[in-house]
RNA sequence: GGCGCAUUCGUCUAGGGGCCUAGGACGCCGCCCUCUCACGGCGGUAGCACGGGUUCGAAUCCCGUAUGCGCUACCA
């Protein structure tokens, strides 16, 4: 049989990082069986879902490089796999356990729900309130009809008896039947639950295995209830473990960087986060790290899903990042620092020479955010660093630098790399400075900061006469002191 | 409260009875390289939650405790 799995997103909000390592799981292991990925928007609850938040998921698993084979995409070929276009799928599968007697209407209202979940709490069955009308007389039943009370649909969960979990991370997990309650599938106004239309798209997608997050886990036995009352299969599960903060707290908003979006606004490249998020809970030998998606491919398995938490580490994947970047070629790297640019709608992205700064940024990115800073002076001119500009002015030896520079630049036979190098090296001998003395006013000058790209490079990539322009202005805003 | 899951350096992890005086990586510290910032190189710091078993032998198996997380919704 081959493997059919879905990421089935609800859609509450943006993706966050342990979202998307469910989604990079679910396809990794479809990729390396060869299986098929289905994408299910799971939006049964109108009232918490934001707009725009379909798009914007779509758009980071676009981004990551994660394609779904089968999805809600405008002019796709499947779908719709909105579950919010599937109403009668669920309600005939209701009609057949209301038939059947696997299903009943309970009417409680949501005030004695709450007054018979209080009592239950200390009870040794604390289950009970779900069950409360599980076994009304008919004329009970009239009555709260005639009353005009609203039901909902409960799965009568049988009261003995345990289910057995096999799940592929966790192992086998026992549930104890009466534990469980009796789980609403239909709301009053007749929707339905996540517990009803989730396992039974499941089933109908044909869906092999269902790997998720584990705070589904204790979801697992109802549904499987669920999926057999009617006759199917339940697939085979994985429950991944929670991404956590650094204050051990599952994953959100308040812990700053969470969204893909946020890492593609910062410059991260895809991979980046692809490779690291692999490894947040998973590892191929436990010491390869940096591997690209078709090695994740390759060797993914669940076998080897590790079933605690995970603390989500920036440090660790700003690295991974750096090292991503570093190993690009020329070519690839300048592409993705323009298509950067272009997503952040900078000005810097239709600069001609951008791919001769290549070499002077390579090897000092840890993300492409940091470009801008670095040598986004020497692309255009602009006013330089206040802090910086102060430290030249106050330099003693300011004004001989510049001055031995100017003219040591301005007698070089040809403009290279090599030459300028070689240019400066001449202008400290030739003043008895050290190199990190002299170069700090002639950087200043040509970068307008103290923190910059490599001197002989900027210079090079400037050219002469911006250089000398550049190294000039500086020297007459010292004649001015 | 109940049920479930989890527990190896600060963090991600390797480890599935002897190969472990516990390996790798990030971070941190030190040194080197160096035109700033980085990169890079070298070295170092630091861990099997606790208590009982089982066994000749336990990080590895079992039980208990603690702690964390999840669920306990007409959220997913």
């Amino acid at each position: 049989m081959s493997v059919r799995v879905r990421f089935a997103p609800s859609p509450t909000g943006f993706l966050h990082v342990g979202g998307v390592r469910t989604a990079l799981y679910v396809w990794l292991f479809a990729r390396h069986h060869g299986g098929t990925t289905v994408l299910r928007i799971e939006d049964t609850d109108t009232e918490r879902e934001e707009a725009g938040a379909i798009e914007q998921i779509q758009r980071s698993l676009d981004w990551l490089g994660l394609d779904f084979d089968e999805s809600p995409r405008v002019g796709g070929p499947h779908g719709p796999y909105l579950q919010s276009e599937r109403s009668e799928h669920y309600q005939a599968a209701v009609d057949r356990l209301l038939a059947q007697g696997d299903a009943y209407r309970c009417y409680q209202t949501a005030e004695e729900l709450e007054v018979a979940r209080a009592e239950a709490r200390q009870t040794d069955d604390p289950a009970l309130p779900t069950r409360l009308h599980r076994d009304l007389t008919a004329e009970q039943i009239a009555s709260f009809e005639a009353e005009g009370r609203p039901a909902v649909i409960r799965f009568r969960t049988p009261l003995e008896g345990e289910t057995v979990i096999d799940d592929l991370v966790r192992g086998q997990v026992v549930f104890e039947h009466r534990l469980l309650g009796d789980t609403v599938l239909m709301r009053g106004g007749g929707r339905p639950t996540y517990q009803l239309a989730n396992p039974l798209d499941d089933l109908a997608m044909g869906i092999t295995h269902v790997i998720r997050g584990e705070d589904l886990l204790s979801s697992t036995p109802r549904q499987k209830l669920l999926v057999e009352a009617l006759g199917g299969t339940f697939p085979q599960t994985a429950h991944l473990s929670m991404i956590l903060g650094a204050d051990k707290k599952r994953l959100s908003k308040r812990h700053g960087a969470a969204s893909v979006e946020e890492f593609r606004e910062a410059g991260y490249l895809p991979e980046a986060l692809v490779n690291f998020l692999a490894l947040c809970g998973w590892s191929w030998d436990g010491e390869t790290e940096l591997m690209s998606v078709a090695e994740l491919i390759e060797r993914f398995s669940l076998e080897r899903v590790n079933p605690a938490p995970a603390v989500f580490d920036h440090e660790k994947l700003a690295w991974m990042n750096g090292q991503h970047l570093r190993a690009l070629d020329a070519g690839a790297y300048t592409a993705a620092l323009r298509r950067y640019l272009e997503d952040a709608g900078s000005p810097l992205a239709d600069a001609a020479r951008l791919d001769e700064l290549v070499p002077v940024v390579q090897e000092k990115l840890g993300a492409f955010g940091e470009f801008d800073a670095l040598v986004g002076s020497l692309l255009e001119s602009r006013e330089p660093d206040a802090e910086s500009w102060q430290k030249l002015l106050n330099d003693e030896h300011a004004a001989r630098i510049l001055d031995a520079a100017i003219a040591s630049l301005s007698a070089l036979p040809a403009w290279t790399v090599e030459n300028v190098e070689s240019g400066l090296r001449a202008v400290c001998e030739e003043l008895e400075l050290k190199p990190r003395q002299a170069f700090l006013p002639i950087r200043i000058a040509i970068a307008g900061s103290t923190v910059a790209a490599g001197l002989y490079e900027s210079i090079a990539f400037l050219g002469l006469e911006a250089s000398l322009a550049r190294l000039q202005h500086a020297r007459a805003a010292l004649a001015d002191v």
